[in-house]
DNA sequence: CTTGCCCGTTCTCCATTTGTTCTCTAATGT
DNA sequence: ACATTAGAGAACAAATGGAGAACGGGCAAG
């Protein structure tokens, strides 16, 4: 077996016997199934089923959902926020998955933003699409990135490599190209698709 | 194992337990039914369950019914052909599917055509993107249209209905806008969807 | 055509839920 | 005796999720 203590084998098989549709129960909802009176005791399972690959969250991020490899049909992606020219991502409200074809992704691990803003309208990104980003520290020049600035500060530009410096090309002639030297500049990942709803 | 939260496994049920032939509920009738006082509460769920494929507005845009996950296994939907300004839709030499997600479906039929040419850059679709056709023989004013001339050449172009004529609009400064009799002219489809691979 | 109503959508505010960490204690094993 | 495991319970903080307000689009009625 897994060397699964006994009660973290009660927790699975909790979840095991519970309808897929049914909601991810809460820490409290999983102690009164179990007859546990605090949720720190749980947790303290919960934590090594979770370094075992075994539950995660609930997609509310609350609550507990097995791991199962097949049981996601649904071919989605996590949605990790809203991104504009030179903010932060602004993390949206509420952990969301967005069904994403295999054909727009890269072949790493992917997530998708939220566009907000115009300066890439160039490009055909409007404000309000997705866009797929794979998760990768390195770009080629003209590759669509996005572009951590200061640690701080992200944004979706066109990468230029310009010797010590890296240039952030806006899509808009509205805005001009941004340098900064090569070291203030983190890639964060690279464009691979984008989609729009009418 | 979905991971829903409680509320949104919630409404799930409710859509659930209705006869399939009763019109999809307001938002208003979801709150009344589950006991919330807010849409603004209720549509922070619908949104996540939305991004998630499980539900969609009714069939008059509004209210909200179940995705029905039997319909399509393969979540995919025919390309037939590429489209240009003007000329006939040219069916490519072999069926191809592709998989488009149901969030950038329509409620009809749809289909998928490849863009070509750049007569609608300014509207975000460039040469090479897929657009989601939905099935319509009418448009409404500023809608993205598939549009059939002379019963020969299709086009796809913004729709506006000017008097006993049709006007059809490229996005792109390049272009005039071309302007025909109505009846010369046929609705072949509706833009819902746009997707890119970089 | 105009107006009013329905309804979806977005946003702010805030209370409660919930996850997380920690200490203490009891039971068990070495 | 000491170490380990596991449970209770307290404290804290994040953030979920609810209410309610505002806005605007679409449709039906006048």
């Amino acid at each position: 077996m897994l060397g699964l203590s006994r009660r973290q084998a009660e927790i699975l098989a909790f979840l095991r016997e519970r309808e897929p549709t049914e909601h991810a129960p809460t820490l409290d909802e999983v102690c009164e199934a179990l007859g546990l009176r605090s949720r720190g005791s749980l947790h303290k399972h919960v934590r090594a089923l979770q370094a075992a690959g075994l539950v995660r969250p609930g997609a509310n991020g609350r609550g507990l959902q097995l791991c199962d490899p097949d049981a996601d049909p649904e071919d989605t992606l996590p949605v990790l926020g809203r991104i504009a020219a030179g903010q932060p991502i602004e993390a949206i409200d509420q952990q969301q998955h967005l069904a994403v074809p295999s054909i727009l992704r890269g072949r790493g691990q992917s997530y998708v933003l939220r566009v907000d803003g115009d300066s890439m309208i160039d490009e055909g990104i409007l404000d309000g699409d997705w866009v797929v980003v794979e998760h990768r520290d390195t770009a080629r020049n003209g590759e669509l990135v996005v572009a951590l600035v200061d640690d701080e500060n992200a944004t979706l530009k066109r990468f230029q490599l310009d010797g010590a410096e890296v240039v952030l090309h806006a899509a808009n002639a509205a805005y001009e190209p941004q340098r900064y030297p090569a070291d203030r500049v983190q890639i964060q990942g690279v464009i691979v698709g984008q989609m729009r709803r009418y």
